[in-house]
DNA sequence: ATGAAAGCGCTAACAC
DNA sequence: GTGTTAGCGCTTTCAT
């Protein structure tokens, strides 16, 4: 490209040269920058007026590669797909990130997707002033990445980094909000209960957190439990009719999703199996999705929105080098009990 | 700032230097740009293991100041507000939109509020090749700002532009959908029928179109139709019980959307009125919102996230300047009826 | 109070 | 093949 066609109006310079002025007249005048420069009022008033003529609009480009400050903050969520059709619990997200960034005037950009290699490098560019991250993993290769960049991160919904103080990291107690699950259906009599992955997601930091808060609430129940109890479907076609057939001594399942919960619910009402009578369900992320299924499902509602909030006000104080006021936070969970829960058939 | 605090690694001047080799090879081997240097492979791998070295990582906001390119565009949602909580429209839309744009290696920022001082002029900074914007008025100012400014722009869910051409604009059907709605309540037996704005939205294009497709409509069922029978109600306190009470006659509400639809039929519920038995209620846009109503609402349904990816392909083709096939689309609707909608009681 | 000039990190034309 | 250099548009120091 030999002549890059400009994206921007005119420049400060012709600013300057219509008004007869110096540059940096102009960018003191316009944008209030450089301290040791003063203006006259009359010198100010045809700056301002040689702006206006020739419709100026400031190159944000040229004064972020200046400042290395660029007010765009990025929000990592790999795997978000289609994020209309599945669990909300993204829109969520979203909602609450951007509700601080925009009232501190700071612009979100989203990034789905991140290459495979390096993808910290990839993000230290410049374009970003910081991250929140959803769901980072706790990888080696990443902390590794981070100690080479100034990127500033903080993580949501991760595991705590093992390098302790790495970054800020704000999630949900998984492992209390399973825990809530199994008192509820424990309290409705249930004895054996399935907890559900589904495949792709199996090793998601948050799936573990909340299997292993099952597996502790079932043992202070006294209750069983096993890998025999814990299944990987998927979310396309689980097979519950089978399992169903193959083990008639469950009355509950745990679906560590309320996508896969949806859909584990769905299969079952086609295989003539009653819910809540012949089998509860219980899913994770009570969103509108879960009073849109039939029955309305139970499910564990983690206050994602605030999370998303804390996340977004830590980065922005993390960026502008204020003091943080704690490097971890983690949010209680709670249970929205609805139509899919009910103490099992008397055998 | 003084010393303005680099938020990049290692430049490429550096990289050169540890090489021992020029800018330009360095440029040339690591982003192979530049056509007129060669270089051999011997020195290319010296620079490769130099970059490494020092954890080399691009200043996109140079590049881009260079090549007046940023591969990020813009998502303009005014009003957007809390997403989660209203109807989905703005999350299928985000859907459609950042599904093409990621296959395409563009990058997207959401704008969720603009300056009211100049848009246009604001968005011109550089920062975005372009911007998909969302129910943009036909305003005379904005359409004298577009024309000092070389920003790409796609319009979706607007009104046709007053300068034919001046942008390329994608919209739905919205009389068509609401042709529909009247069709579908004429053909259960429905003859007064009322329609519902809501209260900051009336100046909506959308809304207006619906109006008049809806008065258009009636007109051709030879029904009667006037301003008395309009309402702009708030959505969070439609007075549903005082208009039902004071206008009997009426068996049938069409809201312009979704979210209003809601209300009032939660409104409607709360005073005793049966819904779908007393009065059918309908709304537009047929969202997961419209499943998880009491009883599921009856809802005219815009293939919003295919007329987000046709917009983000057509700004696509706009940026790389590629011919556009054709400057304006219009999605056809369709009517999910659920169980909102039934022949009104004889009286 | 004002201007000249250096430089942020990169690309690409041009010279050798 | 390879290096030199002139910008992209801006901020800021330093001289006047």
């Amino acid at each position: 490209m030999e002549n890059p066609i400009r994206n921007t109006g005119s420049t400060i310079r012709e600013v300057a040269e219509a008004a007869g002025v110096s540059v940096a007249s102009v960018s003191k005048v316009l944008h209030g920058r450089g301290k040791n420069v003063r203006v006259s009022e009359a010198r100010a008033i045809e700056i301002r007026e040689a702006a206006e003529r020739l419709h100026y609009s400031p190159n944000a480009l040229a004064r972020s590669l200046r400042m290395s400050r660029t007010h765009s903050i990025g929000l990592i969520w790999v795997q978000m797909q289609r994020i209309a059709d599945g669990p909300l619990y993204y829109v969520h997200l979203l909602d609450g990130v951007s509700t601080i960034l925009f009232q501190q005037h700071y612009r979100l950009t989203v990034l789905p997707e991140l290459p495979v290699h390096q993808p910290v490098r990839a993000l230290s560019d410049g374009r970003l002033d910081g991250v929140i991250w959803c769901k980072m993993p706790d990888d080696p290769a990443l902390a590794e990445e981070f100690k080479h960049t100034p990127l500033k991160v903080v993580a949501l919904n991760s595991p705590p980094p093992s390098v302790s103080g790495a970054y800020p990291s704000i999630t949900c107690d998984n492992e209390g909000g399973a825990a809530l699950v199994v008192d509820h259906l424990v309290a409705l009599g249930h004895k054996r209960i399935l907890f559900a992955l589904d495949v792709g997601w199996e090793g998601a930091p948050d799936a573990h957190a909340r299997l292993k808060g099952f597996g502790e609430a079932m043992a202070r129940h006294g209750l069983p439990f096993g890998t025999e109890d814990v299944v990987v479907w998927k979310v396309s076609a689980p097979p519950v009719a089978e399992w169903r057939a193959a083990n008639p001594d469950y009355t509950a399942v745990f679906a560590w999703h309320e996508g896969i919960a949806g859909a584990i619910l769905a299969a079952a009402t086609r295989a003539g199996i009653d819910v809540p009578g012949d089998l509860s369900i219980v899913g994770f992320d009570s969103t509108l999705f879960c009073e849109s299924t039939k029955p309305r499902l139970t499910a564990v509602r983690q206050p994602i929105r605030e999370m998303a909030e804390a996340a977004a006000r830590m980065l922005i104080d993390l960026i502008e080098e204020r003091p943080l006021v704690t490097s971890s936070m983690t949010f209680p969970c709670s249970l929205d009990v609805r139509d899919s829960t009910a103490p099992p058939a008397v055998v």
